[in-house]
DNA sequence: AAATTTAATGGAAGCGCTTCCAATTGAGGG
DNA sequence: CCCTCAATTGGAAGCGCTTCCATTAAATTT
């Protein structure tokens, strides 16, 4: 019935540290899970030997004790049926299945494709089959209000990566302030003395990049410059798209100074045109995206662009999902975390305007 | 003693199988494991039970019971004390991450400063503190045969991911054949019509990037072609390194046609570098890469470069890690698995030199 | 100070699995 | 056809933890 090792080569056990601290195994547990009903003097003769024992709980033994299966998935979106080689996406699963390791719990992840019109029962049944306790939905995923809803109603705990300003009434999540970082990055560029804006913009379902896009007209309206719409392009976050879409841009005789991007692959696009086309960056028009991934060391020039942490990022929303998960969900609406940003000013937007 | 649950709203457990298939528990077990014993019919028997309820073994019930702590750590260095931003480590780590929450095992990633005085020492207290079962290498560490011995004397089983020809000989290891990648890359290009060389390596103490050099010597030799070691540089893997010792083959009136690069980053450097002298790429000098990152993809022109599997060959090096931490190791000599590579031809390499 | 109520505490029963060991079965030998 | 030995099989004891529930100690109320 007690599974102390007195001495022997193990690492030590609940008992153990419950023989130390000279109470009940049940009071050892109370304290390790933060429960209540514990004095502070006994609270504190158990985490004294925890320390002098150095132990450690069996995330194992704990997970089979509870009955809590501890496994979450991690969904990404991907256009494709393969894996998106994005480093976006890498850093947020790396994020997450690291802060899980922590935890003591298992992280699959799942790549799913938004166009295929049954996505959605394709998330639903991978929850079903593997019977995860709770997911982390990244863009578009974690703007889906249906989705969310029906996730809702079959009771799988969800947490949203950058959802938008809609999904945030109805999932936790984690993300940085896009419409700030927009509107920032661009009243940067408009001191630098641009005037004239284009913008790539994301997929229309991802509603961060969304706000990134409002960040930067309320930019200008309250700096008093006018938006061209023909400016305007639609992406889809590619390299490709980046690079394609910038060609209307470029080629047209009359082009803005300044162009901003959805996220770094579509920046590194527009730079790729740019060359291709002979048109200095940033002398003659300077460039910048979002997200801050290694792609905006790569480039030339390097790239100005918006931090945004995204290994912290995914593992708050790790944190997040667990705690709820373990200590069920005191709040009544969503919370929201916000995670700073900021802009990292390189050599593609280096050209100021003389007024 | 039972724990079958008839037909509850439950995942099937152990019991419910063997109930199903009519043997012992312990007969299951067997089966699940792959134990002796067993006669083929009732092995098919629960198989099929198995199949039927959809069963899944508990990872947590399993190693609670095995007595096996199922935590294993990924060591990556970095030349700094930050984390490195390469997408070389994040592929590897996820592969890896994945791989270790599919078998049940927590995995924890390490990041280890190579130039610090004390590195094996921090690596062998990290598994001393955490009682990693395993651990798994990357370079330079896999190539360490020093930290390799003391790794073995404490009982600690190591996998390296590209360890070298000599550190092969004493630890488990999962990688591509370096050297004949840099053969078949080398010979793709003397095709192509190039005669002169240039080559930036890797750092001296990751053997598999000083593979990837022999192997480019020996078809230079085979072709009858001769190196000019004024054209040979030591970089360090780095974007900067790539910018910084391009410039030397560039800036000498009669460089070779052709350079080729330890891997990606570094031939992005080198890329960057020809840019800003104006260099064009392939038509006056051709340059390749190693590894196929996304950085491969988001340069101009497209980089041509050896493509391994990074994530394949971390999982490899995990599923390695705990076969033999729950089987045991059965060979004498360590076990080196070889990954297939193959040439990713873009248009940094697109010139044909006419004979 | 006795009677209640409430906070603290610990005993014991498992969670789903592996594994030791005893029991059973089947083959082969005499 | 009985005996011996190896091949199969299953019973039962935990692995280290959580949690239900009973018990005890402390705090409040009469």
């Amino acid at each position: 019935m007690n599974n102390a090792n007195n001495g022997a080569n193990k690492n030590p056990t609940i008992d153990d540290v419950a023989a130390l601290s000279k109470v009940g195994r049940t009071t050892v547990s109370r304290v390790l899970n933060n429960g209540p009903n514990v004095r502070d003097a006994v609270r504190k003769r158990v985490m004294d030997a925890v320390k002098q024992l150095n132990y450690r709980v069996n995330v194992q033994a704990r997970s089979l004790a509870s009955g809590k299966s501890r496994q979450i998935a991690l969904f990404n979106a991907s256009d494709f049926d393969s894996e998106p080689n994005s480093y976006y996406t890498s850093a947020i699963e790396i994020g997450a299945l690291r802060k899980c390791a922590e935890l003591g719990f298992q992280a699959f992840s799942h790549i799913v494709n938004q166009n295929s019109p049954s996505y959605r029962n394709r998330i639903i049944e991978l929850c079903a089959i593997n019977n995860y306790q709770g997911i982390i939905l990244t863009p578009p995923f974690s703007d889906d209000v249906s989705l969310i809803n029906i996730l809702r109603e079959k009771n799988i705990h969800a947490v949203g990566i950058s959802s938008g300003n809609i999904a945030r009434k109805y999932i936790d999540s984690v993300g940085m302030d896009d419409e700030l970082a927009g509107y920032r990055l661009t009243e940067l560029l408009i001191k630098n003395g641009h005037k004239s804006f284009a913008f790539i913009k994301g997929l229309e379902n991802h509603m961060s990049a969304e706000l990134r896009f409002e960040g930067f007209k309320k930019a200008l309206v309250y700096n008093g410059l006018k938006l061209d719409e023909n400016f305007v392009f639609r992406g889809n976050f590619t390299f490709k798209s980046g690079i394609e879409n910038s060609l209307k841009i470029f080629e047209s005789p009359n082009h803005p100074s300044a162009l901003i991007c959805a996220n770094d692959d579509t920046a590194a696009g527009a730079l790729f045109s740019a060359h291709r086309l002979n048109i200095k960056v940033p002398e003659e028009i300077v460039i910048a995206g979002f997200d801050d991934t290694p792609v905006s060391e790569i480039v030339w020039p390097p790239l100005t662009t918006v931090h945004q942490p995204l290994k912290q990022i995914a593992a708050r929303a790790v944190e997040r999902l667990v705690s709820v998960l373990q200590n069920g969900n005191s709040d009544s609406s969503p919370k929201n975390m916000i995670i700073d940003f900021n802009i990292m000013v390189r050599q593609s937007t280096a050209s100021v305007i003389e007024v």
